[in-house]
DNA sequence: CCTAGATCGTCAGTATACTGTCAATCAACA
DNA sequence: TGTTGATTGACAGTATACTGACGATCTAGG
């Protein structure tokens, strides 16, 4: 068998990469998602960030962006605009002055109630699109997917790290 | 049959929302590609734009931005940098005083010839974790996907745009 | 010809994302 | 105890992305 030729240069190359789908796909989520959503003023890292103090609260920002799978210095100025708009609150953990302590307000905690038809809305428009069994086929190899490659992004989740303030206790 | 209950309000359900599932992805196959390439010093972003303008030389940047279907506003710093690196050129088009038309210079279309293969080993890498039987399923899936959501997206995907300078040849 | 509307590039403003660095602080160990 | 090394939050710098607006320019219609 001969050597595969090289890949022609053009576009049409461009748009069947697994790369260029992916930014594509996360362009057409993102936007569905604030067409949904935008009564609320909420963006989706905004939104997956009280969700994940919601679930963990006390939770400090580096824990945070394991959590959610966020960059720390990204997490930073998402976590001052969720404050800005009384969402969250700081506080200083009393055994470690480094560390401040996230809680959602009540304000926080009502906005997420009131958010998550519109969300659920968001994420069924993503995959409408498709036949049911497709979807169901499609969420499950990203699932995998992004599991098996987990390691290969800079930031990896770690949905366990959460736990560690907590004592340790597994 | 009674009513779907509310769903929980935790961190799961958002590790397994589709938009979760693609941000994150993408979030991996940036981290993938700027590894390949380090030694080129080119973005995903800014990659698609020499291709786009080696498939269509003479293009515009709003046109450009349809075929590539990255918003019209970001693409102006894009091929600023691009511009800085010497690896396209700007001429004023004859006809039509607004507009700027674009060209690979020759650094452009070498480094762009370099970089080819390491594109490639990226692209390979994002799926790399599946069975090859799983990466074309999610493939085609995701195509499917894309398509179907173009108008979903504030900038949605219009290859032909690029004919257009041409004088309408359909 | 002349005006109304569309288009082009650009800019300001906001919000992710990532790299690298820094001071303050904490934990571990000699 | 004292110092080394790790951790935390913060910051500066770069690069997408999108919204909305603007002047310059072109096109169509009257």
């Amino acid at each position: 068998m001969p050597s595969k030729p090289a890949p022609p240069i053009t576009i049409d190359a461009v748009y069947a990469a697994p790369g260029y789908l992916f930014r594509r796909m996360q362009q057409i989520a993102v936007s569905i998602f604030m067409e949904e959503c935008k009564a609320f003023d909420l963006t989706p890292v905004q939104y997956a960030a009280l969700i994940a103090i919601h679930t963990h609260p006390g939770i400090d920002a580096t824990r945070l962006s394991a959590v959610i799978a966020f960059d720390r210095s990204t997490l930073g100025s998402v976590i001052e605009r969720l404050q800005a708009k009384d969402y969250i609150e700081r506080k200083p953990a009393p055994e470690d002055k480094r560390i401040k302590l996230l809680y959602l307000t009540k304000s926080g905690a009502a906005i997420l109630r009131e958010i998550i038809p519109a969300v659920e809305r968001a994420q069924a428009r993503m995959l409408e699109p498709l036949k049911p069994a497709d979807r169901k086929a499609l969420m499950g190899l990203l699932v995998q997917l992004v599991d098996l490659n987990n390691e290969a992004s800079r930031v990896p989740l770690r949905a366990e790290d959460a736990l560690e303030h907590l004592g340790k206790g597994g």
